[in-house]
DNA sequence: TCGATCTTATAAACCGATTGATCTGTCAAG
DNA sequence: CTTGACAGATCAATCGGTTTATAAGATCGA
């Protein structure tokens, strides 16, 4: 039966004062060599932990931080989750991950709940909870320091790494203008979700400069699953006038997009291009393998994750995304540029 | 400035002794209807949340579990925790998630670390954790409770919630034959979950029942990821006489097959069939969506998660596992069935 | 009216660490 | 031979709850 030990039975192990100990273990000044390893010795041997508990008590830093999402893309939140824990495990602190609802209208409430109750010392949250209100509020009346990925809004209120989600989905729409595509649709992301709107902006942005026009039936809704995507694609391939691309704004309903086509007997990507975006796992699995914009989001939560653990309140980092050619997009083949009947089918 | 308010503030404002706050907060026997309504007021009004730091170190239970994992398949996992997890919001009781990794030399000592420093009233374990001698010696050392999804070893250590992996693969190798396969290879799981053997258990069990020869040659090694079902598939078809039909261990590989042979230019499902396992999201977003088997992996998750909270130290649920049929899976054409040529290629 | 059972108060000990105040030695520099 | 700077001991308070012991008023049945 192994007996917890405390801090007393180290101390009277290895021959020294409780005060000595603590010096030990917060590294604290004026413990010499020898006095220390004893006391390192009393430790191991005695297979001693301190408790958090009872240190959050007494004041000091629990060594714990949050780590608070509500994402609808396992992979996605996957790759956040293992960034915030490289850089945790570095620092020697544990990560809790909570899932919250960012619908749910008692959020703040259970934000609230989760900080007083395991006292942590910071949290990390995750979009779209970055732009949730209550839970702002929440945090920013408890004082407790926090940083966001990928925040949409408020950008004075606390430090955050980004992409930059506009210049992305001009990139990726740029790039599929420039192999002839002249109608491109579009798949917007969740509407709770900042990055959404940017992405469809960019989308605009590189239509508008490459002087086509914006038609909002080459525009539908999504949410960021895969459901969505399939349902996008149905609707664009009932459409009198289909579009020869399909910008999915992410991986998820790209892959929707393609089960869509290929329910429907299209030949991808020759009858149908479609991009995504993220480049999560999901990117290389579905068939063909996804065009997509590679954002870094392993490397976003662990940025994320440093600032908060070196007490860097207020800066602003921006990451590179990247332009990821799979098998996916195709050029559009030219008697398909010519033409711009109403009644084209994409195959007889 | 919201100060954290403390026991001694509730007790004050409610004009009633600390004792009698406790027993409101812990549901003591010995308080009046009267007496907890002005308590539970005061609680209320000053937005009192009890540290939960306070009551560990007071021995009391601290209403936190944590679910250890150690899993490649982001869906699965997923999928489990909103199992764990849901069952817990239920109960009022916090849930860690902790990824480790079995193969690290002291992941006995960092769950050890793990359960001494937060005092996590129970444990949840799930595959290949669940068969990971350091971390089950460490948790018998402490004697905490804990709970294992689809363990596959030490069956009387500890109640445990699984389904029938061997009947599974048996059912799907069977099913496959049904539809007219005689080659039909196989994919293995990772080797350090127990569910691998199991499952190549049932595929073998159900080919010598159809008094089909097993050959080695159609078995791969897999490692539950994208990439090893990718390079199992790649190569089954450089063999001179080449499988059916494929069934992958799990979802992922299959997505794997499935790629590699779309690469390898073989028209999906007539070609080749593919069969999955664990029916996670991924099945419905491969093309074509894959036939596999159903496993209950967030009931799984629910109920072990129940197990553990309700104190049930030693019972054994199994769950139902179920055959989906999507289109992955395709009758063997009746050419082929005829011949068993050795040079016999799929497509001409 | 007496005793039994509730209901609540008061005071103090305790959980395991941190921390501040106070005090005693060492040892080396000036 | 002082004088500091450093190393460590001792003691007690503190964090925010739980719990035990003791006491006492209220309520109720016999």
């Amino acid at each position: 039966m192994s007996q917890r030990s405390n801090i007393r039975d180290v101390s009277a192990l290895a021959g020294v004062s409780i005060k000595t100990v603590s010096r030990v273990l917060n590294d604290h000044p004026y413990v010499s060599k020898t006095t220390r390893k004893k006391v390192e010795d009393a430790i191991k041997e005695l297979d001693f932990r301190p408790s958090v508990a009872a240190r959050i008590l007494a004041g000091i830093n629990s060594s714990q931080i949050a780590l608070i999402y509500d994402n609808h893309s396992p992979y996605y939140i996957d790759q956040i989750q293992s960034g915030c824990w490289q850089r945790c495990h570095e620092a020697g602190v544990r990560l809790l991950g909570q899932p919250v609802d960012v619908a749910d209208p008692d959020v703040g409430d259970q934000v609230r709940g989760l900080v007083s109750e395991t006292h942590v010392d910071g949290i990390v949250l995750s979009s779209p909870v970055t732009d949730c209100d209550p839970v702002l509020r929440a945090l920013e009346g408890l004082g407790i320091p926090f940083v966001r990925i990928s925040p949409g809004t408020n950008h004075a209120m606390t430090s955050s790494v980004f992409m930059d989600d506009a210049q992305a989905a001009d990139d990726m729409t740029t790039h599929l203008i420039n192999l002839g595509h002249r109608r491109i649709a579009f798949v917007k992301g969740h509407p709770n979700h900042m990055a959404s709107d940017e992405r469809l902006f960019g989308y605009r942005r590189a239509l508008d400069r490459a002087g086509l026009p914006f038609d909002p039936r080459w525009i539908a809704d999504g949410a960021f699953d895969f459901d969505s995507g399939f349902l996008a694609c149905q609707m664009f391939l009932a459409l009198p006038e289909r579009p020869t691309a399909v910008f999915a704004s992410n991986d998820d309903m790209a892959a929707g997009v393609q089960a869509a086509a290929h329910q429907a007997g299209l030949d991808l990507p020759n009858d149908l291009s479609v991009a995504g975006f993220d480049d999560t796992t999901l990117a290389r699995m579905v068939w063909p393998p996804l065009t997509t914009i590679r954002q870094p989001t392993f490397e976003l939560a662990r940025t994320a994750t440093e600032l908060l653990l070196t007490g860097q309140t207020l800066v602003h980092r921006r990451l590179q995304h990247e332009l990821i050619e799979r098998d996916s997009v195709a050029p559009l083949p030219a008697h398909k540029t010519a033409t711009n009947n109403p009644l084209d089918r994409p195959s007889t």
